[in-house]
DNA sequence: CTGAAAGCGCTTACAG
DNA sequence: CTGAAAGCGCTTACAG
């Protein structure tokens, strides 16, 4: 950074003043077209950029967005993330990227959040806490739940629209005959979980029919073990919905190392569409998130000057439903 | 950012000059045990954070490093993005997340890492350009490649023992009783790709072997394929080395669904250890990273004020063998 | 140990 | 359209 070519520099090997410099570098600003042209050319020469700290600083707007992750949890969460930076990238900010160890978000992680005043934070796969999200609005950061919902939170959220979704496999799986039915859920608390829960039950219910429900934690192995006593236990159903495709792929395993097959003994759905999905050893029936929309709406959240800071709205946007061999 | 909370109000309210209420936070200067003791009270009272733009600004020092990555690709990459950004944070770095389209930095990429003048920047799965890396090199930001080698770049480089691991799993192969080999690569250029080429293949020379090789592309789909037109051009040989365990999964599930049984017909090794190679389906004999210790050395090179920008220092880092159920 | 002051590299009224 | 100047919020010699 001692070697940074900064506008005056610029500016006198074009031969004018550093605000003309910085007025070329400035959308909006208005520059002759001579001005601009003998700018571009000594900055180009000189490999000038404009230092984001010293703009920032005098601008009072922050070109950072907060992308907070779990890091290796649901492969769910990569192809948002790449979407929200790619977003991100064409209106002009950049990520700073958060990776939380815990459900919630660390206090070192919010003391870089704030010290760079980041423009918004996004917030996936992270139950946050009351605590953060007062932290956020104490300092007016715009924050965005992405496929969490905190009720009472304050905080916006862009989920799937998880309820009618699962209605949706429950009436698949009962159109395919099934009579008796088993919900293998996620970490207690995850709106993911409760949502796709509570249609899941509230449909059957509707149609006369009950639901086992297992505890879960959205990892393979819990999907795994769940499986497992599902078997071990006598009390398999005729139909499994997971939570999600990773636990899913756990399920299945359990009863394929057990001789049990999907769909002939048991239909299994899931919930993702995750890559592995389509690959033949679980050629799952799932439910695919408008990821895509999902990113751009909480990018409009986020940065409209009006709505990021107004009291936390709530979308949950229309999906659709994979059909593949497990059903 | 408007309403932010500067240095100059809490001295005001602590009683002290704004010069103090930096030092305070600044770590290194001293004050006395009183004086910080009524700035850490002011401080918290205000929610006080030290402004980091303005900070960088002034100590010409970035506390940000770069970390490129090309999304969703190999499930390795975000165990290595998490140890990264923890390793990072304990040393008061913070992330700015670049996710590449392509196989090359994206000049607006370039430029956000310029205009941040980023402490340091990790570049994975990329095949970093030339051009990419003297731009890094004329503004003399350093970089270290992940899991790449790429000669004549003058880059850092941190790896995995890919040859010595492939010459590992070439005498396993044999040691198993195999006698006709095949080699499923990955992109062409790639260095894991050509560095585990050349230590199975010549390996298996100094045995007496030969060795079919197949290209790829380091995906799923690609191994499937390969693994179909194995069966189906009568071409399969005793063992099968896929240069990663994404591609090996493809070629056993191509395996699987001919009917060919893993490893009682042909012996399966992957290279990765990626979670899945677990998972009862594959069950993936594998070569596991040395990711800790990768990533620290990674994170030496990029902070040492001197071997950062010395010439590219290239470190293979051994791993290990990781036996399951394919061989 | 502490305060007053200079200055990091910008943007943006303010005049012209 | 353009330049001189103020100022964003800090750190860090410099005196005391």
């Amino acid at each position: 950074m001692e070697n940074q070519v900064t506008a005056h520099e610029v500016a006198k090997l074009a031969g004018v003043s550093q605000s003309s410099v910085s007025r070329v570098f400035t959308k909006g600003a208005s520059v002759s077209k001579e001005t601009r042209k003998k700018v571009l050319e000594a900055a180009d020469q000189l490999g000038y950029r404009p230092n984001e700290y010293a703009r920032s600083l005098i601008t009072r707007r922050s070109s950072l967005v907060g992308l907070v992750m779990k890091g290796v949890s649901n492969p769910y969460y990569p192809h948002a993330v790449k979407k929200f930076t790619a977003e991100l990238k064409k209106k002009g900010y950049s990520v700073l990227l958060i990776d939380t160890d815990d459900v919630e978000l660390q206090m070192q992680d919010i003391d870089a959040l704030l010290s760079y005043h980041v423009a918004g934070v996004v917030i996936m796969d992270a139950t946050a806490s009351f605590q953060t999200a007062e932290m956020l609005k104490r300092f007016r950061i715009p924050a965005v739940l992405f496929n969490r919902v905190v009720p009472g939170s304050g905080l916006h959220s862009v989920s799937c629209e998880n309820e009618e979704a699962a209605r949706e496999i429950a009436r698949l799986l009962i159109g395919r005959g099934c009579e008796s039915f088993t919900y293998v859920g996620g970490r207690e608390g995850a709106s993911t979980h409760i949502e796709r829960l509570k249609g899941f039950t509230e449909e059957l219910k509707k149609h006369g029919f009950g639901c086992q429900v297992l505890p879960g934690d959205f990892t393979y192995a819990a999907g795994y073990r769940n499986g497992a006593e599902l078997i071990e236990s006598g009390r398999l159903t005729d139909a499994v919905f997971a939570v999600t495709d990773l636990m899913a792929y756990g399920i299945y395993d359990a009863f394929r190392d057990r001789g049990i097959r999907v769909p002939e003994q048991v239909k299994l759905v899931g919930f993702d569409d995750i890559e592995m999905s389509s690959w033949s050893p679980y050629n799952l029936s799932t439910y695919v998130h408008p990821v895509d929309r999902m990113v751009a709406l909480s990018i409009e959240l986020l940065l409209d000057p009006v709505r990021s800071l107004e009291d936390g709205e709530v979308h949950y946007l229309p999906g659709e439903m994979i059909l593949r061999g497990t059903t």
